[in-house]
DNA sequence: CAGTGAGCGAGCTTCCGCTTGACTT
C-alpha cells in the first residue's frame, strides 16, 4: 500500500531519491527506454504517415510487468525520467504501456539529485510535453530509416552484414579522411636556431640562458651563413619586457572530456572509462557519468568551497558557474563530480581510485582561483645580423588552481610543461657571452591520427552522437572492422645539426624515429571502400552537418513549429529515391585498384576486396572456354589496397615456393597468418627468425621438418589402440588430451600422472568437457 | 592455424539512445 510511485531511469538514482522523499513514496526505475521500434521488420508504416510500430523489447518485459503491478497499487504515478527529448519519450511510453490515466499521472523533472531540487520538482508537476515526444519520434524514425535502408544497399553492393548509420558512417569518414590527409602530407624541413648564453643569476652563479630565433632558415646553407656571422658577433640585450598573465581552470567533466582526460592521463580506452565510472556511480561515489552538462549544484559549490578553504585557505577559492559550449547539449544532469566533495579519495579498485581522483581534482580546481603568472620576454640583438634572439620565461606568482590540477592536451610534443622557466636578471644594453649556437633541422608535422578519445571530441564538436553513445559508437566501428586501433612502428629519418662552439662550426647528421603510433585509429580497406561508396551515393547523410541540420528541425518540432511526420516525409522522399537509384545503378564496389602490368606474364596486376579480405590478382577472370584463371594472393598484414605498390604485390606471388620433394611428398614454403612456414605432408613447420622464405633452400627445410618431428615425438605421452585419434600430448602448459582436432584440459590432480590414464578415463574427461564458448553477438 | 577467390540460392545481417546485468576468462 503506497500512495505514490515515482519512476526514474536508473536504479542507483531511484535508491538515492527514495531516501529524500521518505514515507508515502516508492521509487523505482525503468532502466532507460522500455519500448522501441520493432526490429525484425522495418518498424515504420510507410503507408500510414510513418506510424512507428513499437514493441516492448524482450529484456524489458519483466520490468514492464513489475511496473504495471506497482502502478496499479499507487494513487499517483510520478514520471521522473530525465528532462530531455529521450527522457520525455520514456515518460510518454511509460504512460502508454502502463495505461496510466491523466488524473493519476504527473510528470516531474530535476537536474540535480538533492533534496531541495526533488522537493521543488514534486511541488511543480506538469503534463507530458507532446511536442518534445514527437521530436524524439522523429529522431528515432529518421535513424531507423537511414540505418535500415542504407545498410542493405551495402550488403548488395559491397559485402553482407555491413552497416551504415547517421553517426557511425560519419565517424568512419573522419578516420578515412584524416588518413588520406596524412598520406598526402608533404613534410617540409627548416632550420631552427637556438642560442645559449652564459649569464649570472641573482646569486651570482653562472647559468645558461636558452634563446631562440623566431625566424627559421629554409636551407642548411642559410643556417650555416647565420652561424658564420655569430662567430664574430656581439650579443646585446635590446629589450626586457615583463607581462602579467593568468591561467584559468578547465570546466568540470562531461562524458566526453572525462573520456579525453582519462585517455591522456590514465591511458584508459573510452569504454574502460565508462565501465569504471559506472562502478563509481553505482556505489554512490560520483554523480551520473553520461552527461553533457558542466553545471554544478549549489550543494557541490558549497562543499567545494569548504574543502578548498580547509586545504589551502580562503584566497584559493573562486566560485565559478560554467556554460556548456557543446552543440546540441541537452543538459539533463549535472557535470560529473564526486558526490561528496570532502572525500579526496575512495576505496575500490586501483582504476576506480585513479579515475575518482581525476574527477575530484578537476571539480575542486574548477572552483579555485586563477593562477597568476609573470612572463618575461628578452630580445637579444646580434651585432652583424638583422635577426635577433628571443628568450621567454614564465614564473608562477600565485599558483591558484595549479596546486591541484593541470589539464593535459593532445599536443604530441608533450607540451603542457608546467616547469617554470626563470630568466636571470637582465638589463637593456647588457652584453652577453655566447656559449653556443645550435641549428637543428625540424620537419613540419603531419596531422595527428585520432585516438578513441580525440574522435569522441571531434564528434561532440560536430554535435554527432550523445554521451550515452560515444563509447558504443567507437566500439561499433571497430567491430564492423571499418577501423582498427593499432600500434605501428615509426621510420628512421635523418636530420642535420649545425653547432657553433668555441669558434668552430660542426656539421652532423643524426637520425630520429618519426611517425610511430600507439593506440591510434586507422581505417581498414573495407572501411575505406564503404566510406567511398557511401560518399558517392548518399552524400547527404555523410555530410558533417547532416546531424546539426536535422537537429534544428527536431528543435522546431519540439517547439511546436513543425509536424514531425511532415518533416520525415520531406526527408524520406528524396532519400528513398537515392536508395532505389543506388540499388539499380551503383556498381558492385570492391575498391579495385590497378597497379600495372606483370612483366613475366604481361597481364594486369590489381588489388581489391575479396570474399576473405583484401587480395592481389594477376590477370582477369574470363567467361571464355578454357581461359586461364587469374592468380590470387591475400595481402599481408600491414599492406593496404590504397598504398601497396606493384613491386610489393608481385612479391606476394613468389610464394608459395616449390622446394621439390622429400620422401615422395611435396615441400613448399609460404607465409601464413603466423608468419613464414614450410609445408610437407600436410604438416606445417614455422621458419626460424633467421630464415628468409624467399630464399630458403630444401636442405634447411628438411632440417626443420625433421626437428619438428623429433619434437612431436617427444611430446607424445601416450597413444591408445582403441582410438587412433586419441592421444595424450605434452604442451606448453603440461599434459593435455587431443582427440581428432579438439583439445581437452586435464584436471590438475591427474596432470602429473597423465601416463596412467586409461582409455575410459580419457573419454570421461572428453564427455565432461564444457561446450566451447558461444560466439559473441548471437543470442540464444 | 596454415586456405580460399565459380555460381546459385535460402536465410541472415542493419540504425541510435535510454539503461543494467548475465555471461565467461
Amino acid at each position: 500500500m503506497h500512495e505514490n510511485l515515482v519512476i526514474v531511469e536508473s536504479p542507483a538514482k531511484a535508491k538515492t531519491i527514495e531516501k529524500f522523499l521518505g514515507e508515502g513514496f516508492v521509487v523505482t526505475s525503468s532502466m532507460g527506454h522500455i519500448r522501441d521500434l520493432e526490429k525484425k521488420d522495418f518498424g515504420i508504416d510507410l503507408e500510414k504517415n510513418y506510424a512507428p510500430k513499437y514493441i516492448v523489447s524482450a529484456d524489458k518485459k519483466k520490468i514492464v510487468s513489475e511496473l504495471k503491478k506497482l502502478a496499479k497499487a499507487a494513487d499517483t504515478v510520478w514520471l521522473a525520467s530525465d528532462e530531455d527529448r529521450e527522457g520525455e519519450a520514456i515518460a510518454w511510453h511509460l504512460k502508454e504501456v502502463l495505461k496510466l490515466k491523466d488524473e493519476k499521472t504527473k510528470r516531474i523533472v530535476f537536474h540535480e539529485i538533492t533534496k531541495e531540487a526533488i522537493t521543488r520538482a514534486v511541488e511543480n508537476p506538469r503534463d507530458i510535453d507532446v511536442n518534445l515526444v514527437n521530436a524524439q519520434q522523429a529522431r528515432r524514425v529518421l535513424d531507423r530509416i537511414v540505418g535500415f535502408e542504407v545498410s542493405p544497399v551495402l550488403w548488395k553492393k559491397v559485402k553482407p552484414s555491413l552497416s551504415a548509420g547517421r553517426v557511425q558512417s560519419v565517424a568512419v569518414r573522419l578516420i578515412v579522411e584524416r588518413e588520406r590527409e596524412i598520406r598526402n602530407f608533404k613534410s617540409v624541413s627548416s632550420f631552427r636556431v637556438n642560442g645559449y648564453f652564459l649569464v649570472p643569476d641573482k646569486n651570482g652563479n653562472i647559468t645558461e640562458l636558452k634563446a631562440e630565433l623566431p625566424k627559421r632558415f629554409e636551407t642548411l646553407d642559410k643556417a650555416k651563413a647565420f652561424l658564420e656571422k655569430c662567430k664574430t658577433a656581439e650579443f646585446t640585450v635590446a629589450d626586457v619586457v615583463k607581462k602579467p598573465g593568468k591561467r584559468t581552470p578547465a570546466m568540470p567533466f562531461t562524458t566526453s572530456t572525462l573520456q579525453q582526460e582519462a585517455s591522456r592521463k590514465l591511458g584508459f580506452s573510452v569504454s574502460q572509462t565508462m565501465a569504471v565510472a559506472q562502478r563509481l556511480y553505482e556505489s554512490g561515489k560520483i554523480t551520473y557519468m553520461r552527461t553533457d552538462s558542466v553545471n554544478l549544484s549549489k550543494l557541490a559549490l558549497n562543499t567545494s568551497k569548504q574543502k578548498i578553504e580547509d586545504l589551502h585557505g580562503e584566497k584559493y577559492v573562486k566560485i565559478r558557474k560554467f556554460k556548456t559550449k557543446a552543440k546540441g547539449a541537452q543538459e539533463a544532469h549535472e557535470a560529473i563530480r564526486p558526490t561528496y566533495m570532502e572525500n579526496e579519495t575512495v576505496d575500490g579498485s586501483a582504476q576506480e581510485q585513479r579515475l575518482y581522483e581525476l574527477i575530484w581534482k578537476r571539480t575542486i580546481a574548477s572552483q579555485m582561483a586563477d593562477a597568476i603568472l609573470e612572463r618575461t620576454n628578452v630580445t637579444i640583438n646580434v651585432s652583424n645580423a638583422s635577426e635577433s634572439f628571443q628568450a621567454t620565461g614564465e614564473v608562477i606568482v600565485f599558483d591558484g588552481f595549479l596546486k591541484v590540477y593541470i589539464e593535459s592536451t593532445d599536443d604530441e610534443n608533450g607540451g603542457n610543461s608546467n616547469g617554470q622557466t626563470i630568466i636571470p636578471p637582465l638589463h637593456v644594453n647588457d652584453k652577453l657571452e655566447m656559449s653556443s649556437v645550435i641549428s637543428t633541422e625540424r620537419f613540419s608535422q603531419r596531422p595527428a591520427r585520432f585516438t578513441e578519445a580525440s574522435l569522441v571530441k571531434r564528434l561532440e564538436e560536430l554535435g554527432i552522437g550523445r554521451p550515452s553513445t560515444y563509447a558504443p559508437t567507437i566500439t561499433t566501428v571497430q567491430n564492423r572492422n571499418y577501423v582498427v586501433k593499432e600500434e605501428r612502428p615509426g621510420v628512421e629519418r635523418k636530420y642535420s645539426v649545425l653547432s657553433l662552439q668555441n669558434g668552430d662550426i660542426k656539421e652532423e647528421v643524426k637520425t630520429e624515429i618519426t611517425g610511430a603510433e600507439k593506440n591510434k585509429l586507422f581505417p581498414t580497406d573495407i572501411g575505406i571502400v564503404v566510406n567511398d561508396f557511401l560518399l558517392a551515393n548518399f552524400d547527404q547523410i555523410m555530410d558533417y552537418n547532416f546531424t546539426a541540420n536535422v537537429e534544428k528541425e527536431f528543435d522546431d518540432i519540439a517547439e511546436g513549429n513543425k509536424v514531425w511526420n511532415e518533416m520525415i516525409d520531406k526527408f524520406y522522399q528524396p532519400f528513398h529515391g537515392k536508395v532505389e537509384h543506388a540499388l539499380e545503378n551503383a556498381e558492385r564496389s570492391k575498391g579495385e585498384r590497378i597497379l600495372g602490368i606483370d612483366p613475366k606474364t604481361g597481364k594486369e596486376v590489381s588489388v581489391k576486396i575479396g570474399r576473405f579480405g583484401p587480395l592481389a590478382q594477376i590477370g582477369e577472370a574470363s567467361n571464355e572456354e578454357g581461359a586461364e584463371k587469374p592468380q590470387f594472393s591475400s595481402l599481408r598484414a600491414g599492406q593496404h589496397i590504397e598504398t601497396i605498390t606493384l613491386e610489393e604485390a608481385l612479391e606476394l606471388f613468389r610464394l608459395p615456393r616449390d622446394l621439390g620433394e622429400y620422401e615422395g611428398k611435396k615441400v613448399t614454403v609460404a607465409i601464413g597468418r603466423f608468419g613464414p612456414y614450410v609445408r610437407h605432408d600436410n604438416k606445417f613447420v614455422s621458419l626460424g627468425k633467421e630464415d628468409d622464405p624467399y630464399s630458403v633452400g630444401s636442405e634447411r627445410a628438411i632440417e626443420l621438418i625433421e626437428a619438428k618431428r623429433e619434437k612431436d615425438r617427444l611430446a607424445v605421452v601416450k597413444v591408445f589402440e582403441e582410438d587412433a585419434e586419441l592421444r595424450i600430448l605434452n604442451g606448453r602448459w603440461g599434459a593435455y588430451i587431443k582427440h581428432g582436432k579438439k583439445n581437452y584440459k586435464l584436471p590438475k590432480e591427474v596432470k602429473e600422472k597423465a601416463k596412467d590414464l586409461t582409455f575410459e578415463d580419457c573419454m570421461k574427461i572428453i564427455e565432461a568437457a564444457p561446450e566451447p564458448k558461444a560466439r559473441r553477438g548471437k543470442k540464444k
